[in-house]
DNA sequence: AGGATCAGTTCGACATTGTCGAACGTCGAC
DNA sequence: GTCGACGTTCGACAATGTCGAACTGATCCT
């Protein structure tokens, strides 16, 4: 049975060298931590930073992290993610009357790309780029659901109770979470602030992964009709809204 | 001269097909993307899955980005930095009277790793996991003006306005982050929420990098005395714990 | 100014390693 | 059951990566 790429071992180890120093290194720190000889360790980093995955510091010829590690972890970018839906959610708003958010699994959390307040001017406080618990709120529970890989476990989160309506058990978050899946889009019925009900539905990118979540939030006995499922006129457009941006994000850019 | 290391290349080469393609991909696929031979190709992926930089699914065989890839960027991962500085900043908040945030850089914004309440039992909102602006915020102003390789430079930055204090202008803010330098601490005063202050200090990790920032917040008029400067029992308690918290991340874990 | 030291980088011989065709084993479709 | 696709293993050998010696540049000391 043949063995490990020693190089790409070499080099993997000269990665995490740089990602735990908590400093630029010079190439002798590199060459005494791995025990080899500079050459070695030379063209080993040499490449690298011709990669992209190293930097080097023009003056200092120090070696830290390069910035072409951000695109290896997968998942989009935000930038680009908002600006493919920003159109799409701005219309979805006037629509619908209703706020919406764009909205990203970072760990544990709902991170929101973009938001566009109510358009009936009442008060409300801009929340791009602010993080919401992934269990209490129609984006986040449609993250759960649809993007497993992306968003842990339900039984890993802290299932913290915002309202006393929030799923503040794993079997009762489950059962949300299944409900969505069957439905194609998840709800929140006041679950993180009291009154205000969400829906969402998740984005897709090529291979139908979902990389995000489109929501929709207003006051609960607005957005929701008898028998406790969205209003017809704004589940259609929510969920038209997503699969446009969904044929979107498809599109190599 | 010596070209680069072909197994190096090919490697990253990998990592950027596994980060870009938005689903987890077969080794067939690889290979076709790279007009390599399989085994090629699998000796290099398995190797990447050993260090850590792919996963592998177990039943499907797909291959996807690593967790492992998340440590490689520098910076410290929250929950350890959080960890090492939970006691200092709850002691803090006992000590100021003040409310305590422990902010790190992501992006443009700084992401609020621990948050204590001030102990006052006056009413207030969890902010741990939310993210605010570097420019309005004594902690974002301590990363944009003590870790420059971690946050953009000041005219790449949305110079929001918040209140009427705000920073609003590149020369303002820099005249800000001088200040801060000059001083060892960054403050605010009242510039994201009109009448609450804020003064923060650099961590420090092994080499005297920046890596978060530690910030006390209080109604403006008892955070600062004559003169605008923070009240010297406060300022000194402020230093000292992040002194403390800077010499817990020198060593490592 | 000159010499010593340190460290990043280049050169090239050659031993080691990585490559890759052939083959094996598994799985799913028909 | 058969066939095809695909992940994985095997091993011969060509290509590549390694690394000692040397070069170059910067800094420090006398």
């Amino acid at each position: 049975m043949p063995g490990a790429i020693q190089s790409v071992e070499r080099a993997a180890a000269i990665l995490r060298l740089l990602g735990g120093a908590g400093r630029p290194l010079a190439l002798a720190e590199l060459a005494a931590a791995l025990d080899l000889p500079r050459p070695t360790v030379h063209g080993l980093v040499r490449t690298l930073r011709d990669e992209g995955l190293v930097d080097q510091d023009r003056t200092t010829a120090l070696y830290r992290p390069g910035s072409g590690l951000r695109r290896l972890g997968g998942g989009w970018d935000r930038h680009d993610l908002r600006a493919r839906a920003m159109n799409w959610a701005d219309a979805l708003a006037g629509g619908t009357g209703c706020a919406v958010y764009l909205a990203a699994p970072v760990g544990t959390m709902a991170s929101l790309v973009h938001h566009v307040f109510r358009p009936d001017g009442s008060p409300q406080s801009l929340r791009t780029n602010t993080e919401q618990p992934l269990h209490a709120t129609a984006w986040g529970k449609c993250l759960l659901a649809f993007a497993p890989v992306a968003t842990p476990p339900a039984r890993d989160l802290e299932l913290r109770r915002y309202t006393g309506r929030t799923a503040s058990t794993v079997a009762m978050l489950e059962a949300h979470l299944a409900a969505a899946r069957a439905r194609g889009m998840a709800t929140d019925v006041g679950e993180f602030e009291t009154g205000v009900g969400g829906a969402a539905v998740p984005l897709r990118s090529g291979g139908g992964l979902t990389v995000a979540a489109l929501g929709i939030a207003a006051p609960v006995e607005e957005l929701f009709g008898g028998g406790g499922e969205p209003r017809r006129h704004l589940a259609e457009q929510l969920l038209h809204a997503g699969r446009e941006i969904s044929a979107l994000l498809v599109t190599p850019r």
